[in-house]
DNA sequence: GATGAATGAGCGTTCATTCAT
DNA sequence: AATGAATGAACGCTCATTCAT
């Protein structure tokens, strides 16, 4: 048997349907868009879609976790580096930028449907997502504590100014609000660690 | 008829229906609570919600309109003012946090239900989403213009940077993630402008 | 208006979706069929049904509980009377057998819905049920302490020696395994109470 | 290969299977328990099931026939035996009442999913559960025509109230509403047929 | 024999909206 | 203006059954 030909092992079918979901979830929002959307996005039967996953919510939450801890990984790798803090919120930076270049949709779903959608599952994952927050605001805080950010802006508020900037610049790009190639994605990548930390950087007078 | 024992007259029922969804929307959230829901926390019948408003969304766009474009006034009042460009910014700043100030539960419902809720009514406001993003990188623009602001961030991405600041630190308040109260309001219109201006402004080498 | 062409009122609608149901569930149980059904057959639209229940199962346990209410303030009554322990026995399954009469559907319905579906409805309602079974192990337990009916049977398994005797007697008509007319409605009325209640009296000698 | 890890035979599988979905048909119920239940309580893969039955259906018809049938022989065997029809029914009731107590279980499925589920399995083994009738009436009708049972109480109506009685006292020992030990079950053996006999016998001036 | 992946019919329920009163 | 009875589209989910391996 060939690999073209090959029967789709139970993996490749999980799998497809997870993929399916995206571009579904992506393409029409999780609401609006039914199990069936997904089965058929997958091309396999509905009923299968509940012998992977317990409910439609599972599969966003699956799809969610997955990625998030993934990027979890990535912050807190980045925090080890024997780099400065800018280095590293520019290398979270670069990483979550990268990933909605390598995939969008993937990367829509998470911000549109669970990290920005704050009372369904954005709520649900609220434990998950603040996370996030609190492994920036550690990088902000030990910066503070060496000298190289200044202490007035408190680490949690300056967590939330990094993190919420790069969140609304991919949303801008999600929209097309922002002009999205891959020399905007560059462009960003330099700049916006860039500006955000100039504005949290000890050193420069206050205007 | 005395003041007290009145009957409310139509203005008064048309705003205590929209009094009522804004709590209810804050409390359960737009898809999670019903037109009953609305009209039982407004003390009415619920199908005097469809003599005021065609449908349930349409309650929710009036709410969203009306303090969207107040908004929209205060930024062009903040621009027409004649001060630089950061001072214009902290204008802008103050404005929204003394707004959620004043009416958390309003701001809740227009962020969490508009303005992030890209799925749904944040596409169908998106022109006059974009609006605000547009009158904030003309003030960018024109800074950079005079030399104040430098020129390498594009001004577009300038406004979302400075618009995803405030509204990630508005969505920590909240939804408890940052402390909320008068003396973080406080801090949060001078640092917040003011960390978001030395990122954009020149003068400062970069590291 | 007439009456005739009377519009029906709330409590008309109500009660015709209550007969409706009685009618459904006789001719083909609860289980089996839709809540659509019920609504076709009272002529709405099965939102109604929702309307004024909250879910199939409360039609069901509507129908049950004022039907069965009705029957223990029968045996109340029964009780009550200065009659011998026979007559308010055979006063019971008169009641019973006249409710079959006037009403079988509901009464199937009740009998082969509740009381005989021990592993759903008849579990959710058993303290009900077994209120009507001490009531009548009151009776004979009374009986017993005035030396009318003899002691040695448990006046809780007498009761249920009764009660179960007449079960099965409308179980038997129902579907059709015993003949069902006036006469041995009558017949049954006689009989029944008197069969058992001579397994139950003092004074005859046991074989 | 020794007895303990013996490979199970076919003969061993689907007799497991009948003996696990006689204890999740007791536990759950018929409907409330998924084939998948039972395979899962059997230890086998849900699809054996499919290979030893044709559906979940003939599982429990399965077990109600090969039970009814031991049941529907211990009545003809009470019947041949040269004994008064009292005793016969004793036997009855005393073969009865020892199923329950050497399986519980397998009687409260049958009871509670066949004999008294008139609108399922009820329905569909209609005719061998009249044949227990029938051959009760006809112990009753040959009674009478001798003599020892008296006539006013037709034979098909008094087989219902014996059968009547032995049900509804299984079904209190079932759910709890009569007390079930050894004590009891030898006293049911007993006084049920006893008082029923006095029922129907002839002999005693009616009250 | 044995497994469990795959299918899809079927149904209860929610709730926005309409409209007669 | 005001009410709430009435409607029905829409959808998630369960689970018996099939069948390829």
């Amino acid at each position: 048997m060939s690999a073209i030909d090959a029967k789709p092992s139970t993996r490749d079918r999980r799998e497809a349907i997870l993929q399916a979901a995206v571009r579904v979830f992506a393409r029409r929002g999780f609401h609006a868009c039914r199990v069936s959307d997904i089965a058929e996005e997958a091309g396999v039967g509905y009923g299968l879609v509940y012998h992977y996953f317990t409910s439609k919510d599972e599969v966003l939450d699956t799809l969610f976790l997955e990625r998030w801890n993934v990027m979890l990984d990535a912050i807190r790798a980045a925090d080890r580096e024997e780099i400065p803090a800018r280095e590293k919120l520019a290398a979270i930076a670069t990483f979550i930028i990268d990933s909605y270049r390598h995939a969008p949709e993937l990367m829509k779903v998470i911000i549109v449907e669970v990290t920005r959608a704050a009372n369904s599952f954005g709520q649900r994952h609220i434990e998950r997502i603040r996370e996030a927050y609190t492994l920036i605001a550690q990088i902000v805080a030990r910066a503070q504590s060496d000298g190289s950010f200044r202490a007035e802006i408190d680490a949690e508020l300056a967590a939330m100014v990094f993190y919420g900037v790069i969140e609304q610049v991919l949303t801008g790009w999600i929209f097309g609000v922002l002009p999205a190639d891959e020399a905007e994605f560059e462009r960003a990548k330099r700049l916006v660690p860039e500006a955000v930390c100039r504005g949290l950087e000890a050193g420069q007078p206050e205007a």
